[in-house]
DNA sequence: GTCTATAGGGGGATAGAC
DNA sequence: GTCTATCCCCCTATAGAC
């Protein structure tokens, strides 16, 4: 029982196959060997994490042999780290655009910041349970090693978050409280969804429904939580 | 660099050990081998997930041999089965109990979600990803075996939720969003501690200071979020 | 109930043919 | 570059002594 989840498994490997197909048929793809691994390697350690994942799963998944995995990437610890960097990347400089932007007010970011994540978690549920347990279970360290840390640090958003509670718009002078609060609306819906399912019977497409509609309350909620003492 | 942490780890394991010899010269505890096994194997599924457990770490944590595993619960698949159901359910008993309280109001409830959780989980800050993690890859059908669904589907909850939108003291009429930014405010912050630690520099004193703020932010901030429109 | 020793199998990695 | 066959370690589980 712990191990075997089968029919969802097939069920997701076929309709990511149907996708290679339909790509191939529309000549817009003749991907190298390396990059169906990594293509595979993404969904599988996404879906089940480092240790769960198997390479034969992986081999399985891109449709090639299991010996080339290790001729490409040495092995699976090397691919691993590969696909962690890159989603931890891809899903903080998404951040970090919006974040540095000083042309853009904080009310746009805020909207920008659902919006974006709302699409990208959609596309891929996996990433954030995925990234959140396998930093903790090994990656701490790769964090540190992302350039984008300082820029964060220093980015257009808290200044002018600081401005803002300068001015008095803001009550909540930490701008972490802001950011848990944004992340939390956004992203945790995600996370809880097998919980949130569970609570009250709720099926994908109503699911995907709410987060549509959160796209749009979540800036209304930050504006009015913002204010209020 | 993968699969090694292993000063945290032994960090973890010692102030373990610490509190067990603690709880001895109390004489508050004379725990039965069975007991010991599922202390440990709590410990170390909850911090590092099925598939990376070993119980080899289970036993060395326990202070006991590893055939005795075997011995008491079977197999390590069998003996997961238990932590992870004791696990959910004592996570979800904790909502479902709030959650089906006729007498206490809304208000109340969103204050005793928030300051219950953010205790329980600083206590046991892996709790979260395990839990929904482990449901994702395995244990979807777990859920389905509590029985707290159908009381927390009727509960107190969701009628007071209904009133309070008829009464138009709440805006947004779907109670899974109230449900999901209650649960995302509480609960996100530990889920994304290392994204947040990331992001800015801070260290663990000062994150249980904020979670401890959030205790009556939440509540602040929930009432003004749902009148705003 | 608790231990030692070991069986048995799965999974990562590689040798070597093509 | 790609495949087949195989090695070998590690981990779960059990047999059997005490």
């Amino acid at each position: 029982m712990v191990k075997s989840k089968n029919t969802l498994y097939i069920c997701f490997v076929e309709s990511y196959l149907r996708k290679i197909v339909k790509r191939k048929e529309e000549k817009e793809l003749s991907t190298t060997t390396e990059e169906k691994i990594k293509i595979a390697a993404r969904l599988v350690f996404h879906k089940k994490g480092y240790s769960a994942t198997r390479t034969r799963d992986i081999a399985e998944e891109a449709g090639i042999n299991l010996a080339l995995l290790n001729y490409y990437f040495r092995s699976k610890e090397k691919l691993f780290d590969i696909i962690m960097f890159e989603t931890i990347f891809d899903f903080m400089q998404n951040m970090a655009r919006v974040l540095n932007d000083e042309k853009s007010s904080l009310e746009k970011k805020v909207e920008l910041i659902a919006s974006n994540y709302i699409d990208l978690i959609t596309k891929e549920p996996n990433i954030p349970i995925f990234m959140l347990s396998e930093i903790r279970n090994n990656a701490e360290g790769l964090l540190e090693k992302l350039p984008l840390k300082q820029s964060l640090m220093n980015s257009a958003f808290f200044k002018q978050h600081q401005k803002a509670v300068a001015d008095g718009k803001i009550i909540e002078p930490n701008p972490l409280h802001f950011l848990m609060n944004l992340l939390g609306l956004t992203i945790f819906p995600f996370i809880g969804k097998p919980l949130l399912q569970g609570i009250r019977g709720l099926n994908d497409k109503q699911f995907n429904n709410m987060m549509q509609e959160r796209k749009k309350l979540i800036p209304v909620w930050i504006k009015a939580m913002m204010k209020a003492k």
